[in-house]
DNA sequence: TTCGATTTTCAAAACGTTTTAAATTTCGCA
DNA sequence: TGCGAAATTTAAAACGTTTTGAAAATCGAA
């Protein structure tokens, strides 16, 4: 490997200018910026990362830490997450370090990478309300950027969809077409996504004068199977009149529903309307569901440059307040809602209290 | 942070000397090792990790590279094989560095990594038969350890279960138990492993006198819905007289089985005997089916250690040689598999050309 | 010319550790 | 008491980079 003092001493210069030649200062004599240049693509030179590491006290890693947990539901984001932020960071000369834990304590895991002492911050994923994690890395003072939002404290980075206006915008749309019995499957109310979810549907139905019987909003892991049998108990009538459209929050969930619906021969969208929230995931295409699914749509894969760069820029100094960003999902109208069918247009009857109002974070 | 000089400095010794005595050399007086001990502690003195790899030349950190193929085959494994492989190589005192990449020219994500410049070796998941990028990193001179196997190059530190045995010790146990119409659902034969598997499953049915069709001999995804699909079609008796026993290379896709069979009105094992290879994921316990599972067994997770010891032991300088480990999963009979029913006694009748012998990895 | 300003280059320190070679201390024994 | 050997400690170099403060070179104008 060659090294600043080879390419100095073939070409007769001190190691400093040479250092600032290949760095683009601006105080290098334009000649001799091409000369080091040269040698140094000659030479197949590249700076060594941890020489470049020790003085500048930064590592140039940073750590992601999966939890498993037993419903595996992360699994299919996950990927797509760590794809694009690998490729991300790797634009701004930063590394992944990963690690797997499922220790009760949530910031046990980040205690123990920081003491491994080679990271320069974390990228949050799946935070739950009022995240611990948020708490602690904030205490430590240790750089972090979090894949959504909660509520733990106010002047930390993230980047995430809002998903109170994601469950809003579904309802307005359905209501729109008349529908007045909307049953919701969320994700897990464990997590703050899916707690913001329940609130934007919530306040939606009541924009609209409506409420809905706790069997018919029901939270569960993001999954085909969960939708194909809660689908099917809210579709067979057993539960009360049935449904004439369904809020999904990933398409997987939706592809259950599909098949529930078709296993109880109904047509979508004449006899059920089917929306999603649609992370963009290349193996679940909403576009190539049949009929093609009307969606909220906000690829994960487009959170990835924005969360290395948050996280990067932190590191390098800026105001976690100047890296608050939450944008909107995109409604796009497809062949899976249509209007409400004839038979369909009374509320459900009864109308019992609705699940009380949940915490959330601070929208917009 | 403290550093060494801060406690030499505290001390009055020279930081050689509390570098030794950290490190354990023998040199060092036993008393002076207790002091600088004692106040390394009350300091919390962690070594620079960074200004270490710079001295020693090492980085301390392995890459892995996940290729994200359209059917996620990998995914509930790969957390799986993270999991363990980060706690196993924390105990050696490195790190993952995760990336993910779907270039179509698999050594080029390879390629870049090492570009970067900061990785010690690599483990490789998933061989294919003659993977390329074995011999990539061999002609590269980069220790890797491969997980599994492949017969690109000899001299590759790998380990492994023995994949010949695993389908050979299934189709063993089910000819003891007097079946002779056996099928197959293997798992993608773009990898080794499955190559392996297959030439196992040939061998042992050839051994005991038999062929399959090719009908009931397949592969494809490790899913549930890949079961499912594959067994209702040769369980419905189109394809020919259905087999009395399938060997599944999943548990996943023996659920899919169990489920096709339950569809159909078939008892496992009074009519059907399944059994498959476990590789012992949390999510999905053989030992929980209904009836429990008959498996070849050897756990993911049991895999990571000495993935991690190999290559560790790779990069301080070991041969490859030493390093090539292969182990025998473990046959676990429960109650999923059963003596042949009496009207299943029959070979399958007409018999075609079994698929051509299929290169794979030495055995043992 | 010569001076001051500007541009360009340089030597050296710094980052925190490991390791080499040499120096110092301790000890047993004559 | 003194000597050699053994035990223990030390100073200094090394790893490859960035950065500071100073020095040298160049230039324009008086």
């Amino acid at each position: 490997m060659a090294t600043l003092k080879d390419i100095s001493s073939e070409l007769g210069l001190s190691v400093a200018t040479v250092s600032r030649a290949l760095n683009g200062f601006p105080e290098v004599n334009i000649k001799t910026r091409e000369r080091v240049r040269a040698v140094a693509d000659r030479m197949g030179y590249k700076p060594n990362r941890i020489a470049q590491r020790l003085v500048t006290g930064r590592s140039g890693m940073v750590g992601m830490i999966a939890k498993i947990n037993s419903d595996m539901t992360t699994d299919q984001t996950f990927l797509e997450i760590i794809a694009g932020l690998t490729a991300a960071l790797g634009q701004r000369d930063a590394d992944l370090v990963l690690a797997v834990d499922q220790h009760e304590n949530p910031v046990v895991p980040y205690e123990r990478m920081l003491e491994r002492g080679i990271l320069d911050g974390f990228i949050l994923n799946a935070p739950v309300p009022d995240d611990p994690r948020i708490r602690f890395l904030t205490e430590r003072q240790v750089p972090f950027v979090v894949h959504g939002q909660s509520g733990a404290v106010e002047d930390y980075a993230y980047f995430g969809i809002d998903n109170v206006a994601v469950a809003a915008d579904g309802v307005g749309l359905l209501t729109d077409l008349g529908h007045r019995r909307i049953a919701f499957l969320n994700g897990d109310l464990r997590l703050a996504f899916a707690r913001d979810r329940e609130a934007g549907f919530s306040d939606g139905m009541a924009r609209a004068g409506l409420t809905v019987p706790l069997a018919f909003s029901v939270s569960g892991p993001s999954s085909e199977s969960y939708g194909y049998t809660r689908a099917l108990a809210m579709l067979s009538g057993r539960l009360g009149p049935r449904p004439t459209a369904i809020l999904c929050s990933s398409t997987l969930i939706a592809a259950g529903v599909m098949r529930a619906a078709a296993d109880l021969d109904l047509k979508v969208p004449e006899d059920l309307s089917v929306m999603a929230h649609d992370d963009a995931l290349p193996q679940y295409r909403a576009i190539e569901f049949t009929p093609p699914l009307t969606v909220t749509r906000s690829p994960l894969r487009d959170a990835c440059v924005p969360l290395a760069n948050h996280l990067i820029d932190l590191i390098d100094g800026a105001d976690p307040k100047t890296l608050q960003t939450q944008i909107r999902a995109e409604l796009i109208v497809r062949a899976s809602t249509g209007p409400v069918p004839q038979e369909g247009t009374d509320p459900w009857p009864q109308t019992p209290t609705a699940p009380p109002p949940l915490p959330c974070a601070p929208t917009r």
